[in-house]
DNA sequence: ATCGGTCAAGGGGCA
DNA sequence: TGCCCCTTGACCGAT
């Protein structure tokens, strides 16, 4: 089991998400800040390898415009020998890796360009991961998209999407029960219709819940990751206390982190926190994990 | 130097 | 139908 944190870094003090507007693009800004990124993400692995966290989420901002029409540079070439020392470093250590692209991207949308969009997005997620040389574990999660007032239709027209998609996007794809629209039972269901793995994420799982507990949901997913996909993904997250429901806590919540852990010990998985305070809550979730396996080895 | 509205991209919920 | 919210942090223009 491998516990990781998504994308920023709030103690090393670099950024590797660093963008820029639309209105201020330039091939040289465009270099610049991908170099920064770049950088920054070789920091930041570093930092985790140093930490034991061996699952990271990489931002979809560290090619900024990736996707979009505007940029016609070839950063795969440009950065070839970066990407290399990158992925080498992630393989080396046995890293596991994931990206997450963000809202905007819908598959099972029912205009035909923001379709053609959302694969363009999707292939540059491949394409960053296929730069890396990092094997099919590594994993590009979406949710399952719009209902659009009806949602058997959407659903259907999901997988009729998804078998639209190029086998170099859909090797890493995976879809992700949300906390509006498609709770944990939809994606199973796409599952059978696709052969997609599901990514279980237990915080949405309390906001929109389809009958599933945290062990009878990963009982559910877990025969949805074949060898190839590697040992299912989870997200893991809690309600911060006072706020809107569905906002993610500042800090672990140590005492529900091992309630979950507890729940789901008959299952393998990687545990992303979704927690705001990042690689903080990452390190203190391996003390726990740390404890308890001193007190299993001792009992 | 600091503040805060706004940022490529959509959709849902509510009035 | 139209408006505001989302998740999120940082950009960047206004002051």
């Amino acid at each position: 089991m491998k516990i990781g944190y998504p994308c920023i870094n709030r103690t090393i003090g670099c950024c590797a998400n660093k963008a820029f507007r639309l209105k201020s693009y330039s091939p040289e800004k465009l270099i610049e800040t991908i170099r920064n990124n770049l950088d920054c993400l070789r920091k930041i692995l570093e930092y985790n390898v140093h930490h034991n966290i061996f699952f990271f989420r990489i931002s979809s901002d560290v090619i900024p415009f990736a996707s979009h029409d505007i940029c016609d540079f070839d950063w795969q070439s440009h950065f070839q020998q970066e990407f290399r020392d990158i992925g080498g470093y992630i393989r080396r250590h046995d890293m596991r890796i994931s990206m997450h692209p963000d809202q905007f991207t819908l598959i099972n949308a029912q205009d035909a360009g923001i379709f053609e969009r959302s694969r363009r997005e999707l292939q540059y997620h491949a394409d960053f991961l296929d730069a890396l040389e990092l094997d099919t574990t590594a994993k590009i999660q979406i949710h399952v998209g719009g209902v659009y007032g009806d949602r058997s239709a959407s659903m259907a027209r999901f997988v009729k999407r998804y078998h639209m998609l190029d086998s170099f996007i859909t090797r890493r794809l995976v879809i992700e029960n949300d906390d509006v629209s498609y709770p944990l039972a939809d994606c199973l269901e796409l599952h059978k219709d696709t052969g997609v793995p599901v990514l279980y994420d237990e915080f949405h799982n309390a906001v929109n819940p389809s009958g599933f507990d945290s062990s009878s949901a990963l009982g559910g997913v877990s025969v949805t990751w074949r060898q190839c996909d590697g040992v299912p993904m989870v997200d893991y997250s809690s309600q911060q206390a006072g706020a809107k429901k569905g906002s993610h806590t500042w800090e672990i919540d140590i005492h529900d982190f091992s309630l979950f852990l507890e729940r789901i010990k008959p299952y393998n998985c990687d545990i992303m926190l979704e927690i705001k305070n990042k690689e903080a809550s990452a390190i203190a979730a391996l003390a726990v994990i740390a404890s308890e396996q001193h007190t299993g080895a001792s009992a």
